[in-house]
DNA sequence: GCTCCATGGTTCGATATGGAACCAAGATAG
DNA sequence: CTATCTTGGTTCCATATCGAACCATGGAGC
């Protein structure tokens, strides 16, 4: 493979990369005080694909450490946030639920950020936004799939 | 604006989280134990656009806080990756340049992910990449300069 | 010159993240 | 049924990240 194909892909990372770092920095000037972007993350994920998933579910979704996720897990508990009970099923793991409070939480973080939105929407048009979406889901989903089978 | 714009929008970002997080991850499992993709970044910074910086100036790159850049310069310097040297205009500044061990490490680390990049490259097609590239680097681009004039 | 403010960096303390070791509960083999 | 292996979570420790306070130099106003 030559190197400039090499260098398109790893330009294309750098770059989903750096808009990740900007936009993570611009959700979390709208969180409350003490919260990031991990947390929300989790509440969005949760009413997103629903919740009822053990914790190490959704450790894999985001394909972070199992003890990564245990800690951002007891920080929502402790919130109020989020609901651990026991899995009837298996004596061994969780489940966890959103609460009311979480819902709301999610909700008004995402109304805090309209006017950024707003402003990013002025200079950046729908039109591209709608040609980019499926174009990224596809890639995410192929990176998905790839850690499954490694190597 | 309606609803529907504003969650384009959020997918989008969305989106562009959830790769950047998966493609951290496989770069992280690619540089030598105890770097982290911070580190990496400046490095790859440092040779893309030209070193003789000062530190703010490259915190500001990334929008990360100016403390934070000095924390991933110490380990920098420490690993001998990069060269602290006083700036002769401006008695309270630094600046910033890459070694030749640095160029190394950096080039290492970019020929360490040729395989991921090769997998990931069977699965998403390099015309997809071209047509993503110039949008992405707009978006970035926008992002850049809302932080300037926020509000 | 002197005062006041702005800028560039570091330090401190508190939280987040992740690797490794650990423990408990299920699954499997005999 | 026991021994062993696997799986789900937590704990421990080390590092990363970031807000706030701090210090030093530079610049502006007078």
């Amino acid at each position: 493979m030559p190197d400039s194909v090499t260098s398109d892909y790893f330009r294309l990372l750098n770059e989903i990369g750096i808009i990740g770092q900007l936009s993570r920095t611009l959700l979390e000037a709208r969180l409350p005080p003490g919260f990031v972007t991990a947390q929300f993350s989790v509440l969005n994920h949760l009413v997103r694909v629903g919740d009822g998933r053990t914790p190490l579910a959704i450790a894999r979704a985001f394909q972070v450490p199992k003890n990564s996720m245990t800690h951002s897990l007891t920080v929502l508990e402790r919130a109020g946030l989020i609901e651990m009970r026991k899995n009837p099923q298996d004596g061994r793991s969780k489940l966890v639920f959103i609460t009311d409070a979480g819902r709301t939480f999610r909700a008004d973080a995402i109304d805090a950020m309209a006017p950024d939105i707003a402003r990013i929407a002025a200079a950046f048009p729908r039109d591209v936004v709608a040609r980019l979406l499926p174009d990224l889901e596809r890639l995410r989903k192929v990176l998905d799939a790839d850690r499954d089978a490694p190597e």
